[in-house]
DNA sequence: AAATTTGAACTGACTGGTCAGTGCAAAAAC
DNA sequence: GTTTTTGCACTGACCAGTCAGTTCAAATTT
């Protein structure tokens, strides 16, 4: 397992995340439509049934392709899903990000921010939910191959949340006595947690009712009668 | 597989959940410690390494026993499993009940509840992490043998939470517009991310510690400058 | 109380199957 | 004409589950 591909001679095999074509100015070659199928099909066969009952040769089926071709593009079945995992989160990270930009260039006060991106994350984890599930499932895993590059990839994520609540504090909007990364991560299991019940167990509700849910929580209208 | 032993007439192998010694009084066989040796090894080594990547060679070795005991006293890998997850479930749903009763036989209010089995989860991840992390890594998955094992056993836990959100609803402490079971999740995710995020990134801190900035969320303490 | 029997509990070598990864020649795509 | 994909045979390691045999404490016999 150890010296990984080298012999084949032709494949690049290089771990950078993408781009590289050619010359072409798109930047889409062929092998990025491959490997954009061999992820999809890695990450709902993963999801279902782990990294480790996952077969490459599954992986090679679902996506329509030689097993050769798993290997000419991906240097070994762990290489795939830790490419896999950046490219999750990378998606994730940015859109969060994007969330709370946005509510600033619009004036929004700081819990204004927290919740378009808890709406950014249900949005993200109704769109991928398999990748959610394998994230979950590795994240709090120890001795495993990929932790380093979990570890990163979270922080890439939770670090968003966290700078918005330090904002907060800074301008007198949180009180300065929460726990920034603790509240962080709290959130992020609220979310996170609240999603994948929904998709599981009332996959027909909407999107926006399950915001508003976790809205009045985030919020702490939850005490009171009548209308809270 | 299926015949399952039946052969080497001796011996039961029945699935039995335990007694059954040959005719003390005190209960505890020795066939029952072996299964609770088995138990700690596995619990550890499927949350290290999930299950599949988990083999029966590691849990025996682990618990110092040899392999054929794992089958002797387990009908299989997956069998073993699940009597842990019911197992380890048990004890925390048990856990969260005693600490609502408590709250109310102490006349405390439906949000001194919540905060009580905020804190009986708090004392149940930090005694039992391994536990925990297994259970995360396995609950969304799909298509796993366990899978009806595992709703089950969810729902035994969750119901606790929402019992005590709908006793408040109708007692009137609680907006009567909030969402029980999603509610329940959010609050679920919330403990369970932030208490596996605190063993694996701040194991130093203390569990008051980590419980009072729950409660500050849970509370909406969290709003306003100076002392929120 | 020593000798014998019983059987539940345990052992570990073994088997049959599975799977990651390789190698390569020929085809297809670009 | 170069890059990428295909198809398929092959290897070597690994692993769930089996089973014939061993252990030993308690029960029974003498």
């Amino acid at each position: 397992m150890s010296a990984a591909v080298t012999s084949r001679g032709t494949a690049p095999v290089t771990i950078r995340a993408m781009e590289s074509s050619s010359t072409a100015p798109g930047g889409s070659t062929r092998r990025e439509a491959t490997r954009q199928k061999l992820y999809e099909a890695a990450v709902t066969l993963i999801a279902e049934q782990g990294f480790s009952a996952t077969t490459v040769d599954e992986i090679a089926e679902r996506a329509g392709v030689a097993k050769g071709t798993v290997y000419y593009n991906f240097a070994s079945k762990s290489v795939l899903f830790e490419e896999l995992l950046r490219h999750g989160v990378g998606l994730l990270a940015a859109s969060l990000r994007e969330a709370a930009e946005k509510t600033a260039r619009d004036g929004g006060s700081k819990v204004d921010a927290l919740d378009a991106m808890v709406r950014a994350g249900l949005v993200f984890i109704d769109r991928y939910p398999a990748f959610t599930q394998l994230y979950v499932a590795e994240m709090w895993r120890t001795n495993r191959a990929w932790q380093s590059t979990l570890m990163v990839v979270r922080q890439q994520a939770v670090a968003v949340v966290e700078d918005v609540l330090r904002e907060g504090v800074e301008g007198g909007e949180f009180s300065d006595e929460i726990d920034v990364p603790l509240t962080a991560s709290a959130l992020v299991g609220m979310v996170l947690v609240a999603a994948l019940d929904w998709q599981s167990f009332q996959p027909e509700r909407s999107l926006d009712d399950v915001h508003a849910a976790l809205s009045r929580l985030l919020q702490g209208r939850v005490s009171g009668p009548g209308r809270g």
